[in-house]
DNA sequence: CATTATAGAGAACGGTCGTTCTCCAAAACA
DNA sequence: TGTTTTGGAGAACGACCGTTCTCTATAATG
């Protein structure tokens, strides 16, 4: 019961650092001890492994960046926060880009791999829409959108482009984007009400 | 002579569009009419295939891009033209992500192709940035930087999140990011001298 | 203890694919 | 025209890999 957890994090671990094509059946055999016939037996094939290990990704990164938005109060330090955790994330040793970028790029068409990626970052966009819109009503939407790109952007700049600090710079642009009337936007974000709420601005 | 334009155009076009650990070589064969024998003599291994057609597709893909900058003669102009490209190329029927973070993250580690993707981004980071300079030397690094954020953002979302207007939205975003200071951003670029010059802000 | 079910180790199967080889036709040349 | 060279078509080779099968040892069961 706690072995098909094992494996998958193995099988995981190896499918994220080296790929999915370029990791074999015979490769997570090897890696975790569990018998090829045991590792059909509970995934049904190999895009079923795949499979287990996207929607496990899927979810236990959701929850981290989740955890990392809830360290904050304030709406605006909430956006930001999802910056800082990208920029620990890159950090990491076994940082090696997103998952979900990679799966979709070496999946074939409209396989069970591409929908799960495409998914997830439904649900991510979904995740920071929640928390755009909770800041700005009226901008929400649209800050969301744009926000999202610093996201993907920082994701790739930071693995193909090796800049792990490409977070640190799409905080800088994020915090503009949020408020870009606040020309003084580096300072370390503060508990306190901010300044020139958007509540406070005409609406349509 | 010519011949080997024409297989490059047409292994380029099956790279391109299922993806390279997806396209055999006899796939090539058979869409070209170029015998297996002509392929190898040629580019001597599917390897030097693909490093022909990422390394051309470099060059096309990055030229196409200076063109569409150079339609703008105003700094601020030719770097919101980088988004009216994007946009162009997203709506595009054969649109189907970007070549180089696909060929990178469906290559092995250290292969040709990852350096050629790698060398790509560095390119296009060189573009961005002498644009970015040209705008504002003071801030054009960081600038830079920034929109490179939006412009493999956009990529992304184009592709995987199948938003074909994540360009229009990265270029309202790099509207304020190029000038924070200016909040009506959604009008159309004029060919005046843009109001508040970067020059005109203090340098330290 | 005898029998039966279970599971693993490793071989084997079938397909794909990069690469090379064989064979033959056609062109180049004397 | 006879000879040689070239190049293509397609088979073949070898490696890899997803998947299944065989065989055997062990554990459960009576």
């Amino acid at each position: 019961m706690s072995s098909s957890v094992d494996v998958l994090d193995i099988a995981s671990q190896l499918f994220y650092q080296e790929g999915i094509q370029h990791v074999g059946m015979d490769r997570i055999r090897d890696a975790t001890g569990v018998s090829l016939k045991a590792l059909y037996r509970q995934f049904g094939s190999k895009e079923g492994l795949i499979e287990a290990y996207l929607l496990r990704r899927d979810e236990r990164w959701l929850g981290w960046l989740a955890e990392h938005i809830r360290t904050q109060s304030v709406p605006r330090a909430r956006l930001l926060a999802i910056f800082d955790a990208l920029d620990e994330w890159f950090h990491g040793a076994d940082f090696a880009g997103c998952a979900f970028i990679r799966a979709y790029a070496e999946s074939p068409e409209g396989s069970a791999a591409q929908i799960a990626a495409a998914n997830h970052k439904e649900r991510l966009a979904a995740l920071v829409r929640g928390e755009a819109l909770a800041y700005d009503p009226a901008r929400g939407e649209e800050l969301a959108e744009q926000l999202l790109l610093l996201i993907e952007g920082a994701m790739v700049r930071a693995h193909v482009g090796r800049q792990p600090h490409a977070a640190r710079t799409a905080k800088a642009a994020a915090a503009v984007l949020i408020e870009p009337w606040a020309r003084d936007r580096q300072r370390p974000a503060t508990t306190d009400e901010p300044t020139g709420r958007p509540g406070s601005r005409e609406e349509s």
